[in-house]
RNA sequence: GUGGUUGUAGCUCAGCUGGUUAGAGCGCUUGAUUGUGGUUCAAGAGGUCGCCGGUUCGAAACCGGUCUUCCACCCCA
């Protein structure tokens, strides 16, 4: 009995077109990586679980996969722990591995074991995929790309101007306008929980604060109020709810708000420093704008956080996100490093790529020319054109049987190719060949002995 | 992890309060067309109705479970 074939929630196949589209997105961003100086790197898709473990919150735990241990993984469970049937105690006694739940923090855990021989300051990229065991939804899978740039052992806010150069160029390039590159620094939320009295309360605070776009100040109020922030707290925080105008008007308000807190003040200097300084370097494509309700990645970020959200008019998260990290690889034992860097989240970024129909319509011509194949004679003559073809760099193929003329051309239809050429009984005796335009119809003669006639015509139409 | 939602041909979807042989469009195959695709016409192939169980004389339809899809939480790219 044939079982039915499945894939596990979450997870896709991808069609050859789309592979073609994902690497189109893939190497834009890629090219830029490098345009800025990175490097590639790669770590493995699974890790020790302590290097994991602990790193993203107790939620962040409940998300990574762990994977069991092999061989006889349960009689290796004492009696104890079997029998308590306690998941927290349990699982790191059957699985001491799990998949890679983001970039960073194996690249934090890459740093420390390669310190001797990292150049710093170290500019990298990695660009791999995630796993996570969340619930799927648009948009959100269990496995998943990131496309990451980091830079360790750099303390200037410099870098962070130039992410954001980057996630311009990049979104630039890909023709995708309306993009908003969000900026925010964890310095000023510390500030605010300072002034208002919630110096405990930060995450939570931040967190609430986080959903004002989506739930409306009564709501976040609320939220507040639960997790024990006093209503003396939340009325000083009336000016953040309404806080709205230019980068500036927002960073005189926030310099008001928080003159009396140090940290506070030196947050919002850092922000107009980066403002200010990207906006002497020349003008971006995409919106840079001040958001203090982003919050994201609390559990690491120290300086800046950055975010970018899709165009308006599609209903996507962020496509992106990143900041700085003062000391991420102190939690394996290297201090004093600072980091900062900037996620692409590539399957969304595609999303967002096909709802506004903007991949080139050239994407999916995997193959420029297709010779027909008419028979044992003819094929030979057409596979030696096709060969002379593809060492000018033209995708060149030849229909593999002597199928139908008709269904030669179908497949040449479905295919996408632009160029179809025939070699059958009269051409292989003039020794010629006939090229048809499959746009227009248009057929033209050229001689064998001259393919480069043809070859200089067809790069002027293509354009390479 | 909580609550909801979806699943019928390769694809998009109809299918009435349970009733005989489960339909359409597109796609596919063949022919009109033995060297010319997209258009047209004709014929044809293709279904464990997600899966398991239950109710019933009778289930694609009702009930339970399970998997999957999408959505809202949680959280996040």
């Amino acid at each position: 009995m044939a079982q039915k074939p499945s894939i596990p929630k979450g997870t896709r196949d991808f069609t050859p077109q789309e592979v073609t589209k994902r690497n189109y997105v893939f190497n834009i961003i890629k090219k830029h990586f490098e345009i800025f100086g990175f490097q590639p790197i790669e770590t493995p898709s699974f890790e020790n679980s302590d290097t994991l473990i602990g790193k993203y919150g107790d939620e962040g735990d409940r998300l990574i996969f762990k994977i069991l241990n092999s061989g006889d993984y349960l009689n290796k469970v004492d009696e104890h722990t079997y029998n308590a049937k306690d998941v927290s105690t349990m699982t790191p006694k059957i699985s001491e591995k799990a998949l890679r739940y983001d970039l960073t923090v194996p690249f934090a855990r890459y740093v420390v074991m390669h310190q001797n021989e990292i150049n710093f300051p170290f500019k990298r990229y990695q660009m791999q995929p995630v796993w996570r065991a969340d619930r799927p939804q648009k948009g959100r899978f269990r496995e998943f790309y990131q496309c990451d740039a980091d830079v360790v052992g750099a303390d200037s806010l410099l870098q962070e101007v130039e992410f954001i150069q980057l996630y311009d160029a990049v979104f630039a390039e890909l023709g995708l306008e309306g993009v908003n590159i969000k900026l925010n620094n964890r310095k000023v939320l510390a500030g605010i929980a300072e002034v208002i009295g919630a110096e405990d309360l930060l995450i939570d605070f931040t967190v609430a604060l986080d959903k004002l776009d989506k739930i409306g100040a009564e709501d976040v109020k609320k939220e507040m109020t639960a997790k024990g922030i006093s209503t003396d707290s939340i009325a000083k925080l009336e000016p953040l709810f309404t806080l709205s105008g230019t980068n500036s008007e927002q960073l005189s308000v926030l310099k008001n708000m928080l003159s009396s807190s140090k940290e506070g003040s030196k947050g919002v200097e850092e922000l107009e420093f980066i403002i200010e300084t990207v906006k002497k370097l020349g003008t971006l494509s995409a919106k840079l704008s001040i958001d203090v309700t982003l919050a994201r990645g609390l559990n690491y970020y120290t300086g800046s956080i950055i975010e970018v959200a899709a165009p308006e008019n599609v209903d996507m998260g962020s496509i992106g996100g990143g900041g700085r990290y003062d000391n991420l690889t102190g939690i394996f034992g290297l201090n004093g490093v600072s980091g900062v860097g900037i996620s692409f989240g590539l399957d969304r970024v595609y999303l967002v790529l096909e709802e506004l129909g903007l991949f080139p319509e050239t994407i999916n011509q995997t193959l420029q020319v297709l010779c027909l194949n008419f028979g044992e004679k003819e094929a030979f003559a057409a596979l030696t054109l096709t060969t002379s073809l593809r060492k000018f760099g033209i995708k060149a193929d030849l229909y593999p049987s002597d199928a139908k003329i008709q269904k030669q051309f179908k497949y040449a239809n479905n295919r996408n190719v632009p160029y179809v050429i025939l070699i059958g009984g009269k051409e292989l005796e003039d020794n010629i060949f006939v090229v048809k335009n499959m746009e227009t119809g248009e057929q033209i003669t050229y001689a064998m002995s001259n393919t480069e006639v043809f070859v200089q015509k067809f790069k002027r139409e293509i354009g390479f």
